[in-house]
DNA sequence: GTCTATACTTCGATAGAC
DNA sequence: GTCTATCGAAGTATAGAC
């Protein structure tokens, strides 16, 4: 996990062992999926045994709900942190463009969270989904409301359906976790490749 | 499967037993996908027993290594079928509007096969997906010699990296199978989005 | 070709010692 | 808090009757 703690936890032990354990999950997770990836798995990743883990949390299922809420989070916290410190008077075409890249950023460099919660959300139990959906559609909503913004300011034509755009814009960075590699691809140049096709397509409009 | 059969086998039996098993198998994959659709759930929606889906296959990787190879030819064949159908003299945007159109139709009210490939590909066995590529590799080359088409025609410009704009187009497809519902949304209005953002963007550049 | 019965394995979870 | 030992539930796959 490794957010805000404590002064007192800061000081004496960097990390709980329940947050260790989150961490060693949604790196597990993200590489193997939710069914592959099993309880001992998680504990030789700590030099632990499977057993252990049960003192911290109840169940699988458990970790894996405390994994996708935060890879939620994360991504959502990165993205509305990185446009909140754009001047007040930048328009929607902008903030759009920042929001792509830092969601492109934290999926790919930042959080195993929420590259974790790319790859298990359809594996994941339907209780757990059920309640996970709560973050998700916060998320959502943020980003509809970035399409409104454009839509208010005349920067986005009125027949553009928010929901839908904003759903196909996310999707196509969420399926890069199927094909990127650092070896072969880099953000930035990931990055300016969406917001082109957002900017302004593929095609050349010109004469 | 319900692929070409030889006279004979359209004439007594419609589908054989082993073509409806990998039917079966293509639904329940899509919905459930691969680890929790055990062999009981294939065998119970057919009216039979587990043990007798191993008089037809020898495992259930075989069983998703036929799905996932039949998943890509079909949304490829019916692509690229479209295409040809279409005046020798049409431009790259018309083609790749009727990939569009042809792809989401196909993964959404034509195939489960299709629809279960995109499900599953990431939780199959590891030797199945690296046969399996073979596949999806053809199907990626159609699509980037499109846009190269596209490149070379002028209508797109140069500086676009055609095998990244594909990964994105296709994926930004494919991620919608994590949202589509047919009582909320139509795919008509969702390939005329994503044809819309393809060819234009979705920000006004003119006045 | 399909059945019943069952072998074999893996994995989540618990009990109880240390 | 972590360990060893083990239970119990699934689930893949096989054996052999019909």
């Amino acid at each position: 996990m490794r957010k805000a703690q404590t002064l007192a936890e800061a000081a004496e032990s960097p990390t709980s062992t329940r947050d260790r354990i989150l961490d060693a999950a949604a790196r597990i997770f993200r590489d193997k999926g939710y069914a592959d990836s099993t309880m001992n798995d998680l504990a030789s990743a700590l030099n632990m045994k499977a057993a252990s883990i049960y003192y911290h949390f109840k169940s699988k299922d458990e970790i894996v709900e405390q994994v996708l809420n935060e890879g939620t989070a994360r991504v959502f916290r990165s993205v509305k942190c990185a446009i909140a410190q754009l001047p007040d008077d930048v328009n929607a075409k902008v903030k759009i463009g920042v929001a792509i890249r830092e969601h492109l950023h934290v999926l790919h460099s930042d959080s195993d969270y929420t590259a974790a919660n790319v790859r298990i959300f359809p594996e994941a139990p339907t209780d757990v989904v059920k309640r996970h959906m709560f973050e998700r559609r916060l998320y959502s909503k943020f980003w509809v409301e970035l399409i409104e913004l454009g839509k208010k300011a005349g920067e986005i034509d009125q027949s553009v359906d928010a929901e839908m755009a904003h759903m196909f814009i996310v999707g196509a960075m969420n399926w890069s976790t199927q094909w990127y590699s650092p070896k072969i691809h880099n953000i930035e140049d990931m990055s300016d490749a969406v917001d082109s096709l957002v900017s302004k397509g593929l095609f050349t409009s010109g004469p």
